[in-house]
DNA sequence: AAGGGCTTATGATTACAGTCATAATCAAAT
DNA sequence: ATTTGATTATGACTGTAATCATAAGCCCTT
């Protein structure tokens, strides 16, 4: 989901440069801009007491995030931070709304889009509760092949790590390392030389 | 999130009564219909290959059930069973996107509550990530609160089972009841005579 | 009043994912 | 070219939730 690039300039959006690392927007804050991906990649994470990761989304080039707050007035769900070298364009909260008012179709594909995400989030969590790890694991990728996310369109390599994946599910890296072998001992996937295809 | 009865039924939707144990859709097939329900309950749920069920929510008066195929076209993504005899009020598939094109401010409020809903298997999934069943219990407890749901509001009595939560996390009932004690003698929770307080 | 089913409760055992340790391989940075 | 860090891999051990079993208490229904 995106809007168009001159459309949002148009309103009044400016694009901003984000170096490696750094944290566009914290668990908790105020929301005050819509955000959306033009290059490199922004992670959408939780991090609990002890510093361990839950990453919520990996978001690409194309993509908007961190919108929940656009529409509950919310604080935000999840902290976003740039994986790489990124530029986002924003715009302001009121400004968006605004937008959004004037333009039904553009509304109508985010109400679209929050269906896509209530339906995955509730995918893993049926998978998880089921507190079988290649069960979960094997939802997930399934559920990245159906929306051509994070494979090689072409090759059918999954372009995750196995550290992705457990930090996408809760499972340790270890545990997803061993499933998957096991599910490529099942046929269900294949690996060669630690490259994951299905 | 509700419409306006009396707005549904100048739409033309009709009233259903459904009988106790009655499935209202499954997952999996088509949606024709906006739901929401006027009396008794209704529960959302999964259920696996081996039967066992695993609840995405309890639905109660005034709240509307199965409108993700309404805004993303589509299937069901869980089955909806009446836990009670019920009452729904129904509405056609393409005359609730008519009404939703004309009245802005619904369409908007349907925003904030599947944002509402993202935000809420969010959290549980962060939570149940982190393997912990108190940390799960208490995450998912402390939404009810602060939503008003599943709590008497004057007693401060929580009105689901120790099954319920079990169905709701896909935990185990011993594992709710032996975590739920552990958390009445921290103190974090009173339970007396097996109800629980908090 | 009695029966049946659900709910809470608790103990014993088991299975399995987590944890810790170690190592080989690969990619990126200097 | 070499170091550094991340990734994949595997083995041994541990902790804990699941599982199985049993029982008491409670609320419907007849």
């Amino acid at each position: 989901m995106m809007i168009d690039i001159d459309l949002l300039l148009a309103w009044g959006a400016a694009f901003k440069k984000v170096a490696k690392g750094n944290i566009l927007f914290s668990e908790g804050t105020t929301c005050s801009f819509y955000y959306q991906l033009v290059s490199g990649q922004v992670r959408w994470l939780n991090i609990d007491d002890e510093g361990k990761e839950f990453t919520q989304a990996i978001i690409e080039p194309g993509e908007c995030f961190g919108e929940l707050p656009l529409f509950d007035d919310e604080p935000y769900a999840a902290s976003a931070i740039a994986d790489e070298e990124s530029v986002v364009i924003r715009l302001h909260k009121p400004v968006f709304s605004q937008l959004l008012s004037e333009h039904t179709k553009i509304h109508l594909k985010f109400s679209k889009l929050l269906a896509k995400k209530v339906r995955f989030k509730l995918l893993l969590l049926k998978s998880l509760a089921c507190h079988d790890p290649e069960t979960m694991i094997s939802a997930l990728l399934r559920y990245f092949k159906k929306e051509h996310k994070n494979f090689c369109c072409d090759c059918h390599q999954l372009k995750l790590t196995r550290q992705q994946i457990a930090d996408m599910t809760g499972l340790r890296v270890e545990t997803v390392i061993r499933s998957m072998r096991h599910m490529h001992e099942k046929g269900e996937l294949r690996i060669t030389k630690g490259k994951v295809y299905c």
